[in-house]
DNA sequence: GCGAACTTAAACACTTTTCGTTAACTTTCC
DNA sequence: GGAAAGTTAACGAAAAGTGTTTAAGTTCGC
C-alpha cells in the first residue's frame, strides 16, 4: 500500500520551494542539476493536477448530466443557462451567479478565454444542487 | 497532458458499478473475466485513495506542525490534546470533538484500532484552524 | 545587455502500473 | 449445502511514469 501520488523527490522539492528556495539552491542541496529540479517540480504539479481531476470525476459519478454549454457562449450567460436547466428538473442550484462564474473559472480555466467559453463545457448536477464542470 | 489518475478502463468499471451492475455483468459487457473486473475496480479505488492523499499533502504544505499523537493514545483523548496545543499558539480549532474524531477516523483509519491510536499521528494546523493528519 | 531564475526537449535506464489469464478462495444469501 | 458475488495470488507483456543528463531556450529585474 503506497502513499500518495507524489514521489519522495517531488515532495522534497515542493517543501523547499515552499520555504522560498530557488531551484538552483535546491539543486545544490539534493545534489542534482537545476534543470532536474525544474522537471521534478513540474511533474509534481502535474500530479497534483491529476489528483484534483480524479476527485472531480468521482463527483460526476454521483451527479447527472444537466446540460452542455457550447463553445462561444458568453461567460456571464452560463449561470442563467444552468439556473434554467436546473429549474426544469426541479433542483435548486446551491450557488449564486457570481459563485458559479468563479467555480467555472477555477475548475475550467483552460475552457475560458476572456469572456468567452472556448470549449464545450459539460455541466453536472447532484440532487443536492451541487454543480460540477466536466 | 493526460487527464486524471484513472484509466479509461477504470472509469468504465466505476460507472457500471455505480449503475448497480455486478462484476460478472460488467465482465460480460467489456469482454473479460470477473477477476479482471475486480482488480480493475480495486486499482481504481487505490488510485482514488492516492489522489486524496496527494491533496492532503498539499494542505500540510500550508500548515504547520501542531503536535504528534503517540501510539497507544485513547482515540477520545485526541481532540483535547489538539485543543490544548492549539490554544498554546492561539489558534481556534475549526472543529468540535466529534468532528475531529470523525475526521481522524476517515483520513487515518489504518492508524486507529478500536479505541486506540496504533501508529504515531502527526497533526497539522493552519492559521485558520483547519486540521490535517499526516 | 548581463546574470540569475526558470523552462524545455530529447534521450536513456529504470521502476511501477495496467490489463489480462487461470485457478483457488471467502462471503453472502436462500 | 449450493449458487452467485466478490476476492486473492502468481504470473506475463505492454504501457506509462520517474530521475537523470546535456544543451538550448525563455523571462525578468537592474
Amino acid at each position: 500500500m503506497k502513499d500518495g501520488l507524489l514521489t519522495d523527490r517531488q515532495m522534497e522539492v515542493l517543501r523547499y520551494r515552499k520555504q522560498g528556495l530557488t531551484q538552483q539552491q535546491i539543486a545544490d542541496i539534493i545534489a542534482t542539476s537545476k534543470a532536474n529540479v525544474c522537471t521534478i517540480e513540474k511533474s509534481a504539479m502535474e500530479n497534483i493536477r491529476r489528483a484534483k481531476e480524479t476527485l472531480e470525476f468521482l463527483y460526476t459519478l454521483d451527479a447527472t448530466h444537466l446540460c452542455t454549454v457550447p463553445t462561444g457562449t458568453d461567460l456571464f450567460e452560463v449561470p442563467s443557462i444552468i439556473f434554467r436547466e436546473a429549474e426544469k428538473i426541479n433542483i435548486k442550484v446551491k450557488y449564486d451567479t457570481i459563485s458559479l462564474i468563479n467555480r467555472l473559472r477555477e475548475s475550467k480555466s483552460q475552457s475560458c478565454k476572456a469572456r468567452q467559453v472556448c470549449e464545450d463545457i459539460i455541466v453536472y448536477i447532484t440532487d443536492q444542487g451541487e454543480i460540477y464542470f466536466g
